[in-house]
DNA sequence: TATACACATTAACGAATTGTTAAATTTATA
DNA sequence: TATAAATTTAACAATTCGTTAATGTGTATA
């Protein structure tokens, strides 16, 4: 897991890089949000420590530019901020930041806030793009390759399909199913039921698999 | 989702309460820890929000009991802390605490913290996998393995099979599965037996076995 | 050993759930 | 706007599940 932490007092650096280095972390180090920004294009962290306060560009500045750019799109960034500024909590959120630790700095708790982080983001990660076995489905490009061969499904046919194979093997409840794929719209049992069928005939696959009374499942 | 709201101060009860049932959620108060451990154990509520301090017993000594008790042990818990309060953070965090807020509270604020750990926690509950020498159970993929090749039970059968599963050992009585496992409907006590033979014969096993006058357990 | 008593087994039936089809409605697109 | 495509609903068939009742079996105890 690669960490890298922006602040730009260097007592700061040393002192966070001492305590997660020793927890195993890989770490890389900037001390403004500029060269933040040419570091994580490079080494892609999986986890950007931010300080709000710093010249020339401040954290929540660099947490947008970082979010903008494709290799840390997905990094989870987590603010340092003094306990005064108040303001920062809610403008570091909205500019895309996933938690934040107010100073003075506790190692003990920064390391379980980081801990529950990244293995928050483990299960959410990923590129839209799952394979299993002789199936491959892409939520971006809307594409769907089984046996070899490219079929089309409609959109919400896809979309079940895809939220299924989000993870393979779970049970989804009809309850789940609509509140992901209907949005909590108002739609009836059997209009699962016939989208279902509809991804087996076009697939001429049995990768959904019924469970009387539980839901479905998507299953090799 | 159910919220439990635990402050001596009754107008943020009511300022919490407000806002947290104009977003949908099912809110209860307690104004001390001695009665929200009461409520808590009665209504399970998801997600408890704690003020740290509080007359007679703090948010952090309720925190410590709600941890002990089966209905709350996996509830979520979020405190609200002063912000002069620095010691609370981490004395939360060992408590058992998932996430904290500091006052003053920008309902905003919370309301996203809240969702955020809901979320959270709808993906990370639960590891649902049971395995004990040549079986294994997972509730979340309906999935029954034994010696080496998998086998259907229908959902009555898998629930009470993963029931009784849940203490390998310990004797379930009729009471405590029918309450579980069939939601205290009324069935007759041969329903459990007919289910517990048809497990066996699927599974041509007698892990289940029968403790005549007391209940069933499973056990190797 | 006789006899209760608790549990096991079986089969039958009703209930619940899902599959299928076709038609109606909505949405997207030329 | 016309047309096709997608989505939803409704009706009914097919299937599976759950429960009960009747009967059988084993076992502890008087």
């Amino acid at each position: 897991m690669k960490i890298l932490i922006v602040d730009d007092e260097k007592d700061i650096l040393e002192f966070l890089s001492y305590n997660l280095e020793k927890e195993g972390y890989q770490v890389s180090t900037a001390s403004n949000g500029i060269l933040a920004l040419g570091i994580a294009k490079k080494i892609k962290p999986d986890l950007i420590i931010l300080d709000v306060m710093m010249p020339e560009m401040d954290g929540i500045s660099t947490c947008s530019e970082l979010r903008k750019m494709p290799e840390t799109q997905n990094s989870l960034i987590l603010f340092l901020t003094a306990r005064s500024e108040e303001y920062s909590e809610l403008a570091g959120f909205n500019a895309g930041a996933d938690d934040y630790v107010t100073k003075p700095i506790k190692p003990k708790l920064l390391i379980s806030r980081i801990k529950a982080l990244l293995k928050r983001n483990k299960n959410n990660e990923g590129s839209s793009s799952i394979k299993i076995e002789d199936i491959e489905i892409d939520k971006e490009k809307h594409y769907l390759m089984y046996k070899g061969e490219e079929i089309h499904l409609a959109r919400k046919e896809f979309n079940l399909l895809y939220y299924l194979m989000t993870i393979p093997g779970k049970v989804f409840t009809r309850e789940e199913i609509i509140s992901e794929v209907w949005n909590d719209a108002y739609v009836g049992d059997r209009t699962i039921d016939v989208h279902v069928r509809k991804i087996r005939e076009k697939t001429g696959s049995n990768y959904i698999k019924t469970i009387k009374g539980v839901g479905y499942k998507f299953d090799i």
